[in-house]
DNA sequence: GCGATATTTAAGTACTTATGCAAATGATGG
DNA sequence: CCATCATTTGCATAAGTACTTAAATATCGC
């Protein structure tokens, strides 16, 4: 495939991409996969304490993180009986708080029944330990 | 539910965001839709527009943008006998940016032979333009 | 009104994903 | 090497999603 002048990806190209992104979106696009890559940003944690942390069987967490693995999300570290996993890159907890304060200023607007208004302040607040920084500009912020 | 003084949400809390969170990401979930945020990134376009820009047919591209709007990731503004969309918050497009740059330094360390060099560094650099514009006319929506 | 254009809704089938249970692998300590 | 703990794999079933065809709604110009 041949690249455009303009530095910008063909159509074609696109097309490939978009795929690719969807399949990493379907990966997210779990609840408790979404519970499990928040856990995960707090610092690594084998299958067991997941289990725990989260509440889902251990087979049900280790076939969530099958999927994580397989979508290149998360990394497993094996260490004696335990394997522990860890997110492969700090930009997907990133991505995941944009979406997240996005979702909470709609919900402020909109239905504010199912979120009490608290909760919606911490949830645009979940933060990863290293800073979240994806180079906002500031012009439509409240 | 209660808040915790720490800041944080509950688990119980958590739990709620992520649902929500994942439902927002099924949206996110398919090559087409991700295609057609994309387009719209680049300004408000009605469906026909849509549809030659992505190669679906009409109906299969209103089926899609009916899946984003109500996941309130796109916003129908009606002019005549056209209906044209536009992305309700520039934060869904800078996560997908976000991702598409932790997909690209992935895929240049493993299998590079899915992607060129050069269409991974401008897949790295897809931004939208300043701002996406409904500016037109917002005032006698829904 | 009528016909043409633009978009949405409905119904059917194929495909994909989630979760359960049971069994299998793999490491550890006696 | 046997028992045990930690995790993964395989298979079955239920649920959800995508795409196709056909029909319906809505707006415009006549």
């Amino acid at each position: 495939m041949q690249m455009m002048d303009n530095g910008n990806p063909s159509p074609a190209e696109l097309r490939q991409v978009f795929k690719i992104h969807a399949d990493l979106c379907k990966a997210l696009a779990n609840e408790h996969r979404l519970a499990i890559m928040y856990a995960l940003s707090q610092g690594e944690m084998c299958v067991t304490d997941l289990t725990a942390e989260i509440g889902l069987s251990v087979h049900n967490v280790s076939q969530h993180l099958r999927i994580l693995q397989e979508r290149l999300l998360v990394r497993p570290r094996k260490e004696g009986k335990r394997v522990y996993y860890s997110v492969t890159d700090l930009k997907f907890i990133q991505a995941c708080t944009l979406i997240r304060q996005a979702l909470v200023e709609q919900l402020r607007g909109a239905n504010q029944t199912l979120l009490t208004a608290d909760l919606m302040d911490a949830v645009a607040r979940i933060v990863v330990p290293e800073s979240v920084k994806p180079a906002t500009d500031t012009s439509d912020e409240r």
